[in-house]
DNA sequence: GTCTATATTCCGATAGAC
DNA sequence: GTCTATCGGAATATAGAC
Protein backbone atom coordinates (compact mmCIF):
# COMPACT_ATOMS: atom_id res chain seq x y z
CA UNK A 1 0.00 0.00 0.00
CA UNK A 2 1.31 3.40 -1.06
CA UNK A 3 -1.10 6.32 0.28
CA UNK A 4 -4.13 7.65 1.06
CA UNK A 5 -5.90 4.29 2.13
CA UNK A 6 -8.66 6.35 3.75
CA UNK A 7 -9.65 7.65 0.63
CA UNK A 8 -10.81 5.02 -1.06
CA UNK A 9 -13.47 2.76 0.22
CA UNK A 10 -11.70 -1.02 0.65
CA UNK A 11 -13.30 -2.22 -2.27
CA UNK A 12 -12.08 0.74 -5.24
CA UNK A 13 -8.41 -0.07 -3.00
CA UNK A 14 -8.70 -3.66 -3.81
CA UNK A 15 -9.53 -3.28 -7.35
CA UNK A 16 -6.34 -0.14 -7.75
CA UNK A 17 -4.52 -2.93 -6.38
CA UNK A 18 -5.07 -5.96 -7.87
CA UNK A 19 -4.42 -3.59 -11.32
CA UNK A 20 -1.51 -2.68 -10.41
CA UNK A 21 -0.30 -6.99 -9.12
CA UNK A 22 -1.94 -8.61 -12.26
CA UNK A 23 -0.35 -5.82 -14.49
CA UNK A 24 3.06 -6.76 -13.57
CA UNK A 25 3.12 -10.26 -12.67
CA UNK A 26 0.04 -11.46 -14.53
CA UNK A 27 -2.69 -13.83 -13.58
CA UNK A 28 -0.57 -16.77 -12.73
CA UNK A 29 2.08 -14.68 -11.41
CA UNK A 30 0.21 -12.45 -9.22
CA UNK A 31 -0.71 -13.71 -4.94
CA UNK A 32 -3.16 -12.78 -3.24
CA UNK A 33 -1.17 -11.75 -0.82
CA UNK A 34 0.66 -8.87 -2.55
CA UNK A 35 -2.52 -7.89 -3.54
CA UNK A 36 -4.35 -7.10 -0.14
CA UNK A 37 -0.80 -6.01 1.11
CA UNK A 38 -0.39 -3.64 -2.03
CA UNK A 39 -4.54 -2.46 -1.06
CA UNK A 40 -3.16 -2.56 2.89
CA UNK A 41 -5.80 -4.65 4.08
CA UNK A 42 -6.22 -8.30 4.81
CA UNK A 43 -6.26 -11.11 2.22
CA UNK A 44 -9.73 -12.41 3.78
CA UNK A 45 -10.99 -9.26 2.77
CA UNK A 46 -10.36 -10.28 -1.03
CA UNK A 47 -12.58 -13.07 -1.01
CA UNK A 48 -14.74 -11.09 0.35
CA UNK A 49 -15.62 -8.54 -2.01
CA UNK A 50 -14.46 -10.59 -4.80
CA UNK A 51 -15.30 -14.49 -4.68
CA UNK A 52 -12.10 -15.44 -5.73
CA UNK A 53 -8.70 -14.86 -7.81
CA UNK A 54 -10.56 -15.39 -11.14
CA UNK A 55 -12.98 -13.15 -10.05
CA UNK A 56 -11.14 -10.40 -9.49
CA UNK A 57 -8.86 -11.05 -12.39
CA UNK A 58 -11.75 -10.59 -14.92
CA UNK A 59 -12.74 -7.56 -13.25
CA UNK A 60 -9.76 -6.07 -14.30
CA UNK A 61 -8.90 -7.26 -17.21
CA UNK A 62 -12.60 -6.30 -18.61
CA UNK A 63 -11.71 -3.00 -17.65
CA UNK A 64 -8.35 -2.40 -19.35
CA UNK A 65 -9.57 -4.67 -22.44
CA UNK A 66 -12.45 -2.65 -22.83
CA UNK A 67 -10.56 0.86 -22.35
CA UNK A 68 -7.92 -0.99 -25.41
CA UNK A 69 -10.02 -2.34 -28.05
CA UNK A 70 -13.83 -1.45 -27.88
CA UNK A 71 -12.19 2.39 -27.71
CA UNK A 72 -11.66 1.27 -31.51
CA UNK A 73 -15.32 1.59 -32.50
CA UNK A 74 -15.55 5.18 -31.84
CA UNK A 75 -12.85 5.98 -34.22
CA UNK A 76 -12.95 3.43 -37.09
CA UNK A 77 -17.32 3.41 -36.85
CA UNK A 78 -17.29 7.01 -37.47
CA UNK A 79 -17.74 9.15 -40.49
CA UNK A 80 -13.96 10.97 -40.68
CA UNK A 81 -11.88 10.98 -43.87
CA UNK A 82 -9.31 8.55 -44.01
CA UNK A 83 -6.70 10.59 -42.92
CA UNK A 84 -8.36 12.27 -39.98
CA UNK A 85 -9.32 8.81 -39.14
CA UNK A 86 -5.42 7.91 -39.20
CA UNK A 87 -4.55 10.86 -37.01
CA UNK A 88 -7.54 10.78 -34.61
CA UNK A 89 -7.06 6.97 -33.86
CA UNK A 90 -2.53 6.56 -33.33
CA UNK A 91 -2.98 10.28 -31.12
CA UNK A 92 -5.65 8.76 -29.15
CA UNK A 93 -4.57 5.57 -29.00
CA UNK A 94 -1.50 6.75 -27.74
CA UNK A 95 -2.57 8.54 -25.23
CA UNK A 96 -4.73 5.97 -23.61
CA UNK A 97 -1.71 3.84 -23.36
CA UNK A 98 0.65 6.97 -21.98
CA UNK A 99 -1.58 6.47 -19.32
CA UNK A 100 -2.07 2.68 -18.97
CA UNK A 101 1.64 1.90 -20.16
CA UNK A 102 1.09 -1.83 -18.90
CA UNK A 103 -2.14 -2.73 -20.55
CA UNK A 104 -1.29 -3.77 -24.01
CA UNK A 105 1.41 -6.87 -22.83
CA UNK A 106 -1.00 -7.46 -19.78
CA UNK A 107 -4.00 -8.21 -21.93
CA UNK A 108 -2.23 -9.51 -25.08
CA UNK A 109 -0.49 -11.74 -23.12
CA UNK A 110 -3.55 -13.09 -20.86
CA UNK A 111 -5.46 -13.71 -24.69
CA UNK A 112 -2.09 -15.63 -25.79
CA UNK A 113 -1.78 -17.65 -22.82
CA UNK A 114 -6.02 -18.32 -22.82
CA UNK A 115 -7.33 -17.86 -26.11
CA UNK A 116 -10.49 -19.78 -25.21
CA UNK A 117 -11.38 -18.17 -22.17
CA UNK A 118 -10.65 -14.96 -24.04
CA UNK A 119 -13.61 -15.63 -26.75
CA UNK A 120 -16.24 -17.28 -24.43
CA UNK A 121 -15.67 -14.90 -21.52
CA UNK A 122 -14.13 -11.70 -22.35
CA UNK A 123 -15.60 -11.56 -25.86
CA UNK A 124 -18.97 -11.15 -25.72
CA UNK A 125 -20.35 -7.86 -26.12
CA UNK A 126 -19.43 -8.04 -29.78
CA UNK A 127 -16.46 -7.42 -31.93
CA UNK A 128 -14.97 -4.33 -33.63
CA UNK A 129 -16.50 -3.94 -36.82
CA UNK A 130 -13.79 -3.11 -39.56
CA UNK A 131 -16.39 -3.42 -42.89
CA UNK A 132 -16.82 0.85 -42.93
CA UNK A 133 -13.11 1.44 -42.48
CA UNK A 134 -12.35 -1.66 -44.81
CA UNK A 135 -14.46 -0.18 -47.78
CA UNK A 136 -13.54 3.43 -46.87
CA UNK A 137 -9.57 2.00 -47.82
CA UNK A 138 -11.07 0.71 -50.57
CA UNK A 139 -13.11 3.40 -51.83
CA UNK A 140 -9.65 5.95 -51.58
CA UNK A 141 -7.66 3.23 -53.62
CA UNK A 142 -10.41 3.30 -56.48
CA UNK A 143 -10.66 6.71 -56.37
CA UNK A 144 -6.73 6.87 -57.10
CA UNK A 145 -6.11 9.29 -53.83
CA UNK A 146 -3.90 6.37 -51.66
CA UNK A 147 -1.95 3.87 -53.43
CA UNK A 148 -3.24 -0.04 -53.73
CA UNK A 149 -2.98 -1.69 -50.17
CA UNK A 150 -4.66 -4.45 -48.90
CA UNK A 151 -6.84 -3.16 -46.26
CA UNK A 152 -6.02 -5.10 -43.36
CA UNK A 153 -2.24 -4.99 -43.93
CA UNK A 154 -2.52 -1.36 -43.16
CA UNK A 155 -5.15 -1.86 -40.36
CA UNK A 156 -2.51 -4.19 -38.86
CA UNK A 157 0.33 -1.70 -39.58
CA UNK A 158 -1.50 1.41 -37.64
CA UNK A 159 -2.11 -0.84 -34.78
CA UNK A 160 1.36 -1.91 -34.81
CA UNK A 161 2.99 1.17 -35.28
CA UNK A 162 0.81 2.04 -32.34
CA UNK A 163 1.09 -0.71 -29.59
CA UNK A 164 4.03 -2.13 -30.03
CA UNK A 165 6.78 0.17 -28.38
CA UNK A 166 4.83 0.00 -25.00
CA UNK A 167 4.87 -3.87 -25.42
CA UNK A 168 8.63 -3.46 -26.33
CA UNK A 169 9.75 -1.29 -24.30
CA UNK A 170 11.53 -2.98 -21.31
CA UNK A 171 13.40 -4.68 -23.93
CA UNK A 172 13.77 -1.44 -25.86
CA UNK A 173 14.90 0.53 -23.13
CA UNK A 174 17.39 -2.08 -21.70
CA UNK A 175 19.26 -2.84 -25.39
CA UNK A 176 18.74 0.56 -26.93
CA UNK A 177 19.63 2.22 -23.62
CA UNK A 178 16.68 4.19 -23.39
CA UNK A 179 15.73 6.32 -20.13
CA UNK A 180 12.18 6.56 -18.55
CA UNK A 181 12.43 10.44 -20.13
CA UNK A 182 13.48 9.68 -23.22
CA UNK A 183 10.47 7.08 -23.95
CA UNK A 184 8.52 9.22 -22.75
CA UNK A 185 9.14 11.80 -25.04
CA UNK A 186 9.76 8.95 -28.06
CA UNK A 187 6.07 8.08 -27.51
CA UNK A 188 4.23 11.81 -27.11
CA UNK A 189 6.44 12.75 -30.54
CA UNK A 190 4.55 9.02 -32.01
CA UNK A 191 1.25 11.03 -32.01
CA UNK A 192 2.18 12.73 -34.95
CA UNK A 193 5.68 10.78 -36.12
CA UNK A 194 2.76 7.55 -36.60
CA UNK A 195 0.38 8.90 -38.64
CA UNK A 196 2.68 11.32 -41.09
CA UNK A 197 4.51 8.15 -41.82
CA UNK A 198 1.63 6.14 -42.50
CA UNK A 199 0.39 9.02 -44.61
CA UNK A 200 3.28 9.64 -46.13
CA UNK A 201 3.41 5.97 -47.30
CA UNK A 202 -0.08 5.22 -48.29
CA UNK A 203 -0.75 9.38 -50.18
CA UNK A 204 -0.95 9.67 -54.03
CA UNK B 1 4.12 -36.11 -24.99
CA UNK B 2 2.70 -36.70 -28.78
CA UNK B 3 5.22 -39.00 -30.68
CA UNK B 4 8.46 -40.36 -31.31
CA UNK B 5 9.34 -40.47 -28.15
CA UNK B 6 12.33 -42.25 -28.97
CA UNK B 7 13.68 -40.84 -31.41
CA UNK B 8 15.19 -38.58 -29.27
CA UNK B 9 17.35 -38.13 -25.48
CA UNK B 10 15.51 -37.64 -22.47
CA UNK B 11 17.09 -34.36 -22.47
CA UNK B 12 16.58 -33.05 -25.88
CA UNK B 13 12.38 -34.41 -25.57
CA UNK B 14 12.32 -32.48 -22.20
CA UNK B 15 13.95 -29.48 -23.84
CA UNK B 16 11.32 -29.27 -26.48
CA UNK B 17 8.78 -30.05 -23.89
CA UNK B 18 9.74 -27.17 -21.85
CA UNK B 19 9.76 -24.80 -24.70
CA UNK B 20 5.98 -25.70 -25.63
CA UNK B 21 4.97 -25.38 -22.19
CA UNK B 22 6.72 -22.35 -20.64
CA UNK B 23 5.77 -20.38 -24.11
CA UNK B 24 2.05 -21.38 -24.23
CA UNK B 25 1.85 -20.72 -20.42
CA UNK B 26 4.86 -18.57 -19.17
CA UNK B 27 7.33 -18.86 -16.51
CA UNK B 28 5.20 -18.31 -13.53
CA UNK B 29 2.12 -20.07 -15.17
CA UNK B 30 4.05 -23.55 -16.33
CA UNK B 31 4.00 -26.71 -14.55
CA UNK B 32 6.89 -28.67 -14.11
CA UNK B 33 4.47 -31.43 -14.13
CA UNK B 34 3.34 -30.47 -17.63
CA UNK B 35 6.23 -30.80 -19.24
CA UNK B 36 6.94 -33.91 -17.68
CA UNK B 37 3.46 -35.43 -19.51
CA UNK B 38 4.23 -33.30 -22.56
CA UNK B 39 7.95 -35.15 -22.56
CA UNK B 40 6.13 -38.39 -21.97
CA UNK B 41 9.03 -38.90 -18.80
CA UNK B 42 8.50 -38.61 -15.16
CA UNK B 43 8.90 -35.60 -12.83
CA UNK B 44 11.69 -36.17 -10.87
CA UNK B 45 14.25 -36.60 -14.19
CA UNK B 46 13.50 -32.87 -14.86
CA UNK B 47 15.41 -32.21 -11.49
CA UNK B 48 18.26 -34.59 -12.58
CA UNK B 49 18.58 -33.04 -16.08
CA UNK B 50 18.42 -29.34 -14.88
CA UNK B 51 18.52 -28.59 -11.20
CA UNK B 52 14.99 -26.86 -10.94
CA UNK B 53 12.24 -25.12 -12.65
CA UNK B 54 14.31 -21.46 -12.96
CA UNK B 55 17.10 -22.85 -14.55
CA UNK B 56 15.25 -24.91 -17.16
CA UNK B 57 13.72 -21.67 -17.49
CA UNK B 58 16.45 -19.89 -18.15
CA UNK B 59 17.91 -22.40 -20.66
CA UNK B 60 14.85 -22.22 -22.80
CA UNK B 61 14.95 -18.38 -22.70
CA UNK B 62 18.34 -17.72 -23.67
CA UNK B 63 17.57 -19.91 -26.56
CA UNK B 64 14.53 -18.17 -27.75
CA UNK B 65 15.87 -14.41 -26.74
CA UNK B 66 19.19 -15.40 -28.79
CA UNK B 67 17.20 -16.54 -31.75
CA UNK B 68 14.92 -13.12 -31.61
CA UNK B 69 17.91 -10.19 -31.03
CA UNK B 70 21.17 -11.15 -31.43
CA UNK B 71 20.16 -11.89 -35.06
CA UNK B 72 19.48 -8.20 -35.40
CA UNK B 73 23.25 -7.72 -35.39
CA UNK B 74 24.28 -9.87 -38.41
CA UNK B 75 22.06 -6.96 -40.34
CA UNK B 76 21.82 -4.05 -38.72
CA UNK B 77 25.93 -3.85 -38.55
CA UNK B 78 26.34 -5.09 -41.53
CA UNK B 79 27.45 -3.25 -44.60
CA UNK B 80 24.42 -3.13 -46.74
CA UNK B 81 23.05 0.24 -48.61
CA UNK B 82 19.71 0.84 -45.80
CA UNK B 83 17.17 -0.32 -48.06
CA UNK B 84 18.43 -3.62 -48.97
CA UNK B 85 19.10 -3.83 -44.82
CA UNK B 86 15.56 -3.06 -44.60
CA UNK B 87 14.66 -5.88 -46.46
CA UNK B 88 16.56 -8.21 -45.62
CA UNK B 89 15.72 -7.60 -41.78
CA UNK B 90 11.92 -7.64 -42.51
CA UNK B 91 11.96 -10.82 -44.56
CA UNK B 92 14.51 -12.65 -42.20
CA UNK B 93 12.99 -11.80 -38.98
CA UNK B 94 9.55 -12.29 -39.98
CA UNK B 95 10.85 -15.78 -41.33
CA UNK B 96 12.38 -16.35 -38.10
CA UNK B 97 9.05 -15.74 -36.11
CA UNK B 98 6.41 -17.67 -38.98
CA UNK B 99 8.90 -20.56 -37.23
CA UNK B 100 8.62 -19.44 -33.70
CA UNK B 101 5.53 -17.86 -33.71
CA UNK B 102 4.89 -17.69 -29.91
CA UNK B 103 8.87 -16.59 -29.22
CA UNK B 104 7.57 -12.78 -29.13
CA UNK B 105 5.27 -12.55 -26.93
CA UNK B 106 6.84 -15.03 -24.72
CA UNK B 107 10.30 -13.20 -24.24
CA UNK B 108 8.78 -9.51 -24.08
CA UNK B 109 6.19 -10.40 -21.18
CA UNK B 110 9.21 -12.26 -19.51
CA UNK B 111 11.16 -9.34 -19.35
CA UNK B 112 8.41 -6.68 -18.76
CA UNK B 113 7.40 -8.92 -15.51
CA UNK B 114 11.57 -8.95 -14.41
CA UNK B 115 13.27 -6.37 -15.95
CA UNK B 116 15.96 -6.65 -13.11
CA UNK B 117 16.43 -10.19 -14.03
CA UNK B 118 16.21 -9.56 -17.81
CA UNK B 119 19.01 -7.26 -17.35
CA UNK B 120 21.53 -9.39 -14.99
CA UNK B 121 21.03 -12.67 -16.22
CA UNK B 122 19.93 -12.63 -19.96
CA UNK B 123 21.87 -9.54 -21.36
CA UNK B 124 25.13 -10.56 -20.61
CA UNK B 125 27.18 -10.92 -23.69
CA UNK B 126 26.61 -7.21 -24.91
CA UNK B 127 23.80 -5.88 -26.40
CA UNK B 128 22.49 -4.87 -29.88
CA UNK B 129 24.72 -1.75 -31.09
CA UNK B 130 22.38 0.26 -32.72
CA UNK B 131 25.55 3.54 -34.35
CA UNK B 132 26.11 1.88 -37.25
CA UNK B 133 22.59 2.00 -38.70
CA UNK B 134 21.58 5.17 -36.55
CA UNK B 135 24.78 7.13 -38.56
CA UNK B 136 23.70 4.93 -41.68
CA UNK B 137 20.25 6.71 -41.46
CA UNK B 138 21.59 9.86 -40.91
CA UNK B 139 23.67 10.34 -43.72
CA UNK B 140 20.96 9.24 -45.99
CA UNK B 141 19.21 11.66 -44.18
CA UNK B 142 21.77 14.52 -45.15
CA UNK B 143 22.42 13.07 -48.57
CA UNK B 144 18.57 14.15 -49.18
CA UNK B 145 18.29 10.66 -50.45
CA UNK B 146 15.22 9.95 -47.47
CA UNK B 147 12.97 12.55 -45.27
CA UNK B 148 14.04 13.68 -42.46
CA UNK B 149 12.86 11.60 -39.77
CA UNK B 150 14.22 10.54 -36.30
CA UNK B 151 16.64 7.23 -36.46
CA UNK B 152 15.08 5.78 -33.54
CA UNK B 153 11.45 6.95 -34.43
CA UNK B 154 12.65 4.60 -37.97
CA UNK B 155 14.03 1.78 -36.07
CA UNK B 156 11.01 1.34 -33.74
CA UNK B 157 8.32 1.55 -36.97
CA UNK B 158 10.54 -1.56 -38.33
CA UNK B 159 10.38 -3.51 -34.91
CA UNK B 160 6.93 -2.60 -34.47
CA UNK B 161 5.76 -3.40 -38.08
CA UNK B 162 7.53 -6.88 -37.97
CA UNK B 163 6.83 -8.27 -34.42
CA UNK B 164 3.61 -6.17 -33.55
CA UNK B 165 1.26 -8.99 -35.79
CA UNK B 166 2.97 -12.00 -33.92
CA UNK B 167 2.02 -10.58 -30.49
CA UNK B 168 -1.51 -9.15 -31.24
CA UNK B 169 -2.30 -12.80 -33.69
CA UNK B 170 -4.86 -14.16 -30.91
CA UNK B 171 -6.47 -10.67 -30.29
CA UNK B 172 -6.70 -10.07 -33.98
CA UNK B 173 -7.88 -13.94 -34.82
CA UNK B 174 -11.04 -13.28 -32.97
CA UNK B 175 -11.48 -9.63 -33.27
CA UNK B 176 -10.35 -9.71 -36.97
CA UNK B 177 -12.35 -12.95 -37.44
CA UNK B 178 -8.66 -14.14 -39.00
CA UNK B 179 -8.37 -17.75 -39.44
CA UNK B 180 -4.82 -19.43 -39.15
CA UNK B 181 -4.61 -19.99 -43.40
CA UNK B 182 -5.01 -16.49 -43.26
CA UNK B 183 -3.13 -15.20 -41.15
CA UNK B 184 0.28 -17.49 -42.26
CA UNK B 185 -0.48 -15.51 -45.96
CA UNK B 186 -0.76 -12.51 -44.67
CA UNK B 187 2.51 -12.56 -42.97
CA UNK B 188 4.01 -13.99 -46.07
CA UNK B 189 3.04 -11.16 -47.78
CA UNK B 190 4.23 -8.50 -45.26
CA UNK B 191 8.10 -9.94 -46.07
CA UNK B 192 7.63 -7.85 -49.01
CA UNK B 193 4.88 -5.73 -47.69
CA UNK B 194 6.55 -4.17 -44.63
CA UNK B 195 9.70 -2.76 -46.44
CA UNK B 196 7.74 -1.39 -49.20
CA UNK B 197 5.26 0.40 -47.23
CA UNK B 198 8.88 1.89 -44.73
CA UNK B 199 10.68 2.80 -48.12
CA UNK B 200 7.63 4.07 -49.58
CA UNK B 201 7.59 6.52 -46.77
CA UNK B 202 10.71 7.34 -46.29
CA UNK B 203 12.40 7.94 -49.43
CA UNK B 204 12.94 10.74 -51.05
C1' DG C 1 -16.89 -5.16 7.17
C1' DT C 2 -12.64 -6.54 8.88
C1' DC C 3 -9.73 -9.36 11.24
C1' DT C 4 -6.97 -14.00 12.89
C1' DA C 5 -6.52 -18.63 12.45
C1' DT C 6 -6.90 -22.68 9.94
C1' DA C 7 -8.21 -25.85 6.42
C1' DT C 8 -7.03 -27.56 1.84
C1' DT C 9 -5.03 -27.94 -2.35
C1' DC C 10 -1.21 -27.63 -5.21
C1' DC C 11 3.45 -27.81 -6.65
C1' DG C 12 8.52 -27.78 -6.61
C1' DA C 13 11.95 -30.53 -4.89
C1' DT C 14 14.23 -34.62 -2.75
C1' DA C 15 15.01 -39.55 -1.05
C1' DG C 16 15.87 -43.77 -2.27
C1' DA C 17 14.84 -48.27 -4.86
C1' DC C 18 15.92 -50.37 -9.18
C1' DG D 1 19.18 -42.82 -15.91
C1' DT D 2 14.65 -43.50 -14.60
C1' DC D 3 11.15 -44.46 -11.59
C1' DT D 4 7.70 -44.17 -7.15
C1' DA D 5 6.74 -42.09 -3.06
C1' DT D 6 6.80 -38.37 -0.17
C1' DC D 7 8.19 -34.12 2.09
C1' DG D 8 7.63 -29.33 2.96
C1' DG D 9 6.38 -24.95 1.70
C1' DA D 10 3.39 -21.83 -0.58
C1' DA D 11 -0.93 -20.08 -2.00
C1' DT D 12 -6.00 -20.07 -2.37
C1' DA D 13 -9.85 -20.27 0.19
C1' DT D 14 -12.92 -20.70 4.33
C1' DA D 15 -14.48 -20.52 9.42
C1' DG D 16 -15.59 -17.88 12.83
C1' DA D 17 -14.68 -14.10 16.37
C1' DC D 18 -15.30 -9.19 16.85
Amino acid sequence: MVKNEKDQSAEERILMAAKKVFVTRGLSGARMQDIADEAGINKALLHYYFRNKEKLFETIFAELFTGLFPRLRNIFESDLPLFDKIERFCSEYIDYMLQNPHAPIFVLNEIHQRPEWFVKKALRGGIVNLDKLIQQITSEIKAGRIISINPIQLIMHMLSLCIFPFIGKPMLASVMEIGEETFLALMEARKKEVPKFIIGSIKK
